[in-house]
DNA sequence: CGAGGGGGAGAACGAGCGTTCTCCTCCTCG
DNA sequence: CGAGGAGGAGAACGCTCGTTCTCCCCCTCG
């Protein structure tokens, strides 16, 4: 098995049952055994299981908020893309095996632990803020509405995982329309 | 000692430890090191750690909405009250140890793998709206706006605990007075 | 005073797990 | 064909930790 190959089953399974299980809930051998790489090979490739978990993140990173940006750049006026964002977190909601934020999840489990794992969450969602300031900066709305915008999907999140539903992501998308009419008067 | 004694002094440092550091990473050695109850003891006052978790929980669940409810129930105005859930976030986002939501973080740890420490969360994020419900429906405002508060309650919480910062508490309370503006035209 | 038992200190046990090592297979290349 | 090395299977190692056990002290009560 090529080694670019390997590099990408070790990391779709680690997806898989860290996202599901948890991390610290999920062995090595674990992932040995839905990767089906060895773990000899699995420490050649990440030398520790931290290394794994920050690759996992990385590249989960780079998915999450490429789908977010496909789902807003459907919409062209840029207001609409603003609510866009919750139209996207409200489908996430509902696919199955939701579990919540991983970035969240993982700092609510390692943040105190590790300092590579809280970094990890804190430049998710630095990006994610900056993703959503962006937006808000192109329809001509004052910074604030970011803030508020994002503190909003955070809680849509959190509250998501918590109750097993997907009406966090209506709620904050009324709450999104209210605020910016407000900014707009 | 006695067992009242015993019971507090565990629960004591089961709160200082495991808030600080997480459950999974504090031992029960660690809250006997700190608590001075003999193990023998621990073991006979919870007869597993899952339930030192959940007494810790519960516990906390008290306390943290009794200070919520002193420091709003100060005001006398209801619109203010609602408002005053922030000035509490913010306080509490001050405080020296200030690590993000107990429920939050222990959820992100345990929820996949203990449905105790799930529901004690899901009952506290249960019993934290209906407290913010109660406020809106006083001052005489729409249900929506509760359940928009709260959202933003609870992203204000996890923004916080990442960042390492107050200013959460300030933008949701901004949000908030317009939200209630525009309920109320 | 002596038996009994509750409680403490801490060793012991057993499981889980991150990481490494051993041994074998098989492919490659001279 | 033969040497060498990469890679796989899985045992082994060492540590942590939840939980229990042992041994001892000391207080109480007859």
């Amino acid at each position: 098995m090529d080694s670019t190959v390997a590099t990408e089953r070790a990391l779709d399974a680690a997806e898989e049952l860290f996202y599901r299980n948890g991390i610290q809930a999920v062995g090595m051998d674990d992932i040995r055994a839905v990767s089906g790489v060895s773990l000899k090979r699995l420490y050649q490739l990440f030398p520790a299981k931290e290394r794994l978990v920050e690759a996992y993140l990385e590249r989960r990173d780079a998915h999450w908020r490429e789908r977010l940006a496909e789902h807003v750049e459907r919409h062209r006026d840029p207001e609409r893309r603003v609510v866009a964002v919750f139209d996207r977190l409200g489908e996430w909601f509902a696919e199955p095996g939701f579990n919540g934020c991983a970035w969240i999840n993982s700092y609510g489990e390692l943040g105190a632990a590790s300092e590579p794992v809280a970094r990890q969450v804190r430049s998710h969602k630095a990006a994610f803020k900056d993703y959503v300031a962006k937006l808000v900066a192109r329809a001509g709305l004052p910074v604030q509405l970011g803030e508020q915008v994002f503190l909003l999907a955070e809680g849509a999140m959190v509250s998501a995982a918590i109750t097993r539903s997907t009406a966090p992501a209506t709620h904050a998308a009324n709450a999104t329309r209210l605020l910016i009419a407000a900014h707009r008067r």
